[in-house]
RNA sequence: GCCUGAGUGGCGGAAUUGGUAGACGCACAGGACUUAAAAUCCUGCGAGAAUCAACCCUCGUGCCGGUUCAAGUCCGGCCUUAGGCACCA
């Protein structure tokens, strides 16, 4: 059999008769699944492309049978860097390029008939659609979305262009090797994080998979806190500062603004200057993830100036350091080093008081406790690696030295005396006092309930000299030295968080009672919050504030292959739009251009383009030269596939409404958080303004997993790993890579390529082909097929909505092992097969179809399961004694749990391993298994 | 570093959501057919102990601990790995 003569015949079938081409208010059930449109890149068609476009190609192709009017686009994101790299290097326009690749990129994806409707395809840099894209931009920009801000970006001085993070990686630029700048850009903004709060309740109305919705969630990143503003000393300015734990303000010890804030060269007195300075110009090489890494070395310098705590009148010393970001919140902080790691570990570093004033609790509350304070010690002997404990025995097992502090006795001394007393030792090293904890416990030796604040103290051992203990009667215990291991031992929550303490030295960042916190002591985390929250609003120092960590959208790029940003900057008016009957803005062509030398867009140079007149004086102005991102095309593109040739509006009202929404949206992971963001700020914007029928026009989301070479590595020229489509349709058939595709792996995980089992999915296929032979005259379907038959058919509908699209694979495959091991089958049966293989392999089966005289099978109908022959009347299920498998019983769909019992007791087996035991119980779970507990 | 996944035979992976771990396929080994090869068909295939052999037994889903009659699946703590982190698309 010749597949691509196959292949070929039935592609020309479904184009002659526009099988695939949908028709809007049409009787049937709209149902609208998209791929991500893909870029098309100069390599051509990825073999990962062909995963994701089969697995939604086998969905439409089932779903259409079963009577849904299915839309299932293609169009191209051509916009985008490498075009324009490949332009520049090679002096021709990047549509020419594009082209090309466009045209390679639908060829392969008509070799894998792939069933899209092709008369909805558009490329974003078509001017027919572009046109809207920057007609929406307008409307961002007339609705107050759209504005001019300055922000840093990424400079290369030596190649004179602005780089993005992943070209810019470490510092260093990508292309030549020079260290990166951060250079200030004038850039369009849209104000996306007007959005933030609409974007996280909008999560509802979808169906997106819960780890898709947790990423969304977490790039909002709202956290609920309070501003705070603090005067500076000397200064009529206040800063403010964001914080999640306005409670913890009594425990602020200093203050840290951004490196880049606007009040840092104000405030820094003379003699810090220089320092301030270094540091700053220092950071400006750094990204911000360098910059937050938690648990790099925290550097940062002194300005000389004070800030005032609004809540005690303290003053405290303003810090610049690099882990306070400018852009998130109000680049300024307040710093609580007892309360937060990172605060800890710079007071650690700069020597800055640090002060507690929240107290973990440990143990539950009881009435008539007695209050007290007490210490407990934890002593370390460096040179034999061991830690002193007293085993109390039955009388409270193994715990550290503890004692009360007695009236008047400073704790420290008091842990000392207490040592001695017990254990003798006395030539100790002071390490640290730990925070402290209040612990409710029961004292058996007294026979009283106590609320202790404990202080904890870590010592070392300078020697062993020892004097005589002192202990009262009801201390009765040894003194022993333990290993690290067996601290285990230790079960007293106490002394266990004590120890902890000592070996973890840190914030303690949970929850507990405010202790030095004037109004607040006594109070838990949250009142407390609440409680300072009135305080600033009162005093008019501070208010509640939500805040999130998603920014509003950079939409400028210094860049030749973007869709022009129609807006004009007259001298007179400022910066103008253009007036809508004007666009397309389009690029202009030619095909030689270069970046200019201060990082504007190449379009900057090409002065017949830029220079324009003024849409509101008429005067001579000047047009933006920055380009859109990528982004901005696929934030919409989902809409035009709704209605892909309107000349009049970007899509129809009528139209977007019958399609509704996108039911199926599947993409990459790596695309999971940016895009569908975008594309849902742009779609919520559209909606509010009245031009889409929806706030979310996308329903599910689902993202497939990487095609990686047959080394696991990801697929790449360099490591000579790459597999080409074309290579495989032409050896194996386009029908077996789809095969082998869908059958790879998990498809939401990432899947190495293997040639052995793409040639075992070509082996299926023949299979199939030969069972032609096994035919029969009898009319309808085998009967000692027909549950096999039934539960396949419920199965593979299943899985091609499940992304179950390798067990679907699979449970054809054992419907064709069931055919193989028959003499003969009839036509019924082997058509059934062909349907429910047509979905992943619709060239071959078609074809095998029309030889046994069928209809087309794309202008057929899904079969129906029948639920009662799916019902197996007996099932074998397993007998376990004690958890462990020991014989399996067959029942029959009617047998009660005294026949099953009697059933399994009749094992061999089963007896042998019960015999001499006494059944504790014995569970039966119908139609799974029988558990029988034995003692 | 932070967020989100993943980790099961020699390999890709299954396990209807807590109920017989390893479906289906690949690779490999043995056999049949053949002058031979390919193709095809049959058999075996997690590890270990014991046995002539079979049944059977022990262990086994990254590591440590827990919950449960029962854990790949749930809980706590680690390790490894992939993706995202705002100008790659």
């Amino acid at each position: 059999m010749n597949y691509r003569n196959i292949e070929e015949k039935w592609q020309n079938y479904w184009d002659k008769h526009h099988t695939f081409e949908v028709k809007e208010n049409n009787k049937k059930k709209p149902y609208y699944i998209l791929v991500e449109f893909p870029y098309p890149s100069g390599s051509g068609l990825h073999v990962g492309h062909v995963r994701s476009y089969t697995a939604q190609d086998a969905m439409a192709r089932m779903m259409r049978l079963q009577g849904y009017n299915v839309l299932y686009p293609m169009g191209w994101d051509a916009f985008g860097a490498p075009a324009e790299q490949y332009a520049i290097k090679n002096h021709i326009h990047p549509k020419e390029a594009v082209k090309e690749n466009i045209k390679t990129f639908k060829k392969q994806m008509k070799s894998l008939g792939f069933s899209f409707d092709w008369s909805r395809e558009f490329s974003t840099t078509d001017s027919d659609y572009y046109k809207w894209t920057q007609w929406q931009f307008l409307q961002f920009y007339k609705h107050g979305m759209a504005y001019k801000d300055t922000i840093p970006v990424n400079w290369c001085p030596t190649c004179k262009s602005v780089l993005s993070n992943e070209d810019a990686a470490g510092g260093v630029c990508e292309r030549c090797g020079s260290q990166v700048e951060q250079k200030e850009k004038s850039q369009w903004m849209l104000r996306m994080s007007d959005y933030a709060e609409d974007l996280l309740k909008g999560l509802d109305e979808t169906n997106f998979a819960e780890r898709v919705k947790l990423g969304q969630i977490n790039w909002i990143g709202k956290s609920e806190g309070a501003h705070i503003d603090f005067k500076i000393e000397g200064h009529d300015k206040k800063f403010t500062v964001f914080t999640t734990r306005c409670d913890t303000l009594y425990g602020v010890t200093y203050c840290v603004l951004a490196p880049e804030h606007p009040y840092v060269s104000e405030i820094t007195t003379e003699e810090h200057k220089k320092e301030v300075e270094a540091y700053q110009k220092e950071c400006s090489f750094k990204n911000d993830m360098e910059r937050t890494e938690l648990n790099k070395d925290k550097t940062g310098v002194f300005t000389g100036a004070y800030a005032i705590n609004p809540v005690n009148k303290e003053k405290i010393p303003i810090y610049i350091s690099d882990y306070v970001l400018a852009t998130y919140g109000t680049g300024a902080i307040m710093a609580v080093p007892a309360h937060d790691q990172r605060d800890y570990e710079f007071a650690i570093k700069y020597n800055i008081p640090i002060v507690q004033v929240l107290e973990e609790v440990s143990g539950e509350p009881h009435e008539n406790e007695l209050n007290k304070t007490s210490i407990v010690a934890v002593v370390y002997d460096e040179k034999e690696d061991k830690f002193l404990t007293l085993n109390w025995h039955d009388k409270g097992g193994r715990c550290f030295i503890g004692g009360t502090i007695h009236d008047g006795e400073d704790p420290l001394e008091c842990a000392k005396r207490e040592i001695e007393e017990e254990t003798g030792y006395y030539d100790l090293e002071f390490v640290s006092e730990l925070p402290k904890i209040f612990h409710h416990y029961y004292a058996f030796s007294k026979g009283k309930y106590y609320n202790t604040e404990s202080t904890g103290f870590y010592f070392k051992l300078k020697s062993d000299k020892r004097r005589d203990q002192r202990l009262d009667d009801d201390e009765i215990f040894d003194v022993e030295w333990v290993s690290k291991k067996q601290i285990d031992e230790v079960k007293d929550a106490l002394h266990h968080r004590t120890y902890e303490y000592a070996m973890n030295p840190g914030a303690m960042v949970g929850d507990g009672i405010h202790i030095n916190s004037g109004f607040l002591n006594g109070m838990n985390k949250e009142e407390a919050i609440n409680k300072m929250i009135q305080f600033l609003e009162d005093n008019h120092c501070g208010k509640k504030k939500i805040n999130y960590r998603m920014r509003d959208w950079v939409f400028s790029r210094q860049r030749f292959w973007g869709e022009p940003i129609p807006m004009i900057n007259c001298p007179k008016c400022g910066w103008v739009p253009m007036n809508e009957e004007d666009l397309p803005l389009l690029l202009p062509d030619v095909a030689e251009y270069e970046p200019t030398e201060d990082g504007e867009s190449p379009l900057a140079n090409i002065t017949d383009w830029v220079n324009c007149k003024c849409p509101k004086c008429g005067g001579a102005a000047k047009r933006e030269t920055d380009t859109m991102p990528n982004w901005a095309g696929s934030s919409w593109y989902f809409l035009r596939f709704m209605d892909a040739h309107n000349d009049k509006e970007f899509a129809s009202m009528d139209k977007m409404k019958y399609w509704n929404r996108v039911d199926w949206y599947n993409g990459g992971m790596e695309h999971t958080a940016r895009h569908l963001l975008y594309a849902r700020f742009w779609v919520q914007f559209l909606y509010n303004i009245g031009l889409v029928p929806s706030k979310e026009m996308i329903w599910t989301r689902v993202s497939h997993g990487m095609v990686l070479g047959s080394d696991n590595q990801k697929m790449s020229k360099s490591k000579g790993n790459v597999i080409n489509p074309d290579d495989i349709i032409h050896e194996y058939g386009a029908d077996t890579l789809r095969i082998y595709e869908m059958f790879m792996g998990d498809y939401q995980m990432d899947a190495p390529w293997s040639t052995d089992s793409l040639r075992g999915c070509r082996r299926f296929l023949d299979k199939v082909i030969r069972l032609k032979d096994k035919l029969n005259d009898k009319k309808g379907f085998t009967e000692s097929l027909e549950v096999l038959q039934n539960k396949t058919i419920m199965k593979i509908e299943y899985d091609i909505t499940h992304m179950g699209y390798n067990t679907a694979i699979s449970s054809l495959m054992i419907l064709v092992n069931a055919y193989d091991d028959l003499e003969s089958i009839t036509k019924d049966d082997y058509h059934l097969l062909l349907v429910l293989l047509n979905p992943m392999a619709p060239h071959i089966t078609e074809e095998l179809n029309e030889a046994i005289g069928y209809k087309p099978i794309c202008e057929s109908e899904w079969p129906k399961y029948d639920e009662e022959k799916i019902v197996e009347h007996t099932k074998e299920i397993a007998v376990q004694v004690n958890g462990k498998v020991r014989g399996t019983i067959t029942i029959s769909i009617d047998d009660d749990e005294q026949i099953i019992k009697d059933k399994a007791m009749e094992c061999d087996n089963v007896l042998k391993h019960i015999e001499g035991h006494e059944i504790v119980k014995i569970i039966i779970i119908k139609g799974k298994i029988v558990n029988i507990v034995v003692k």
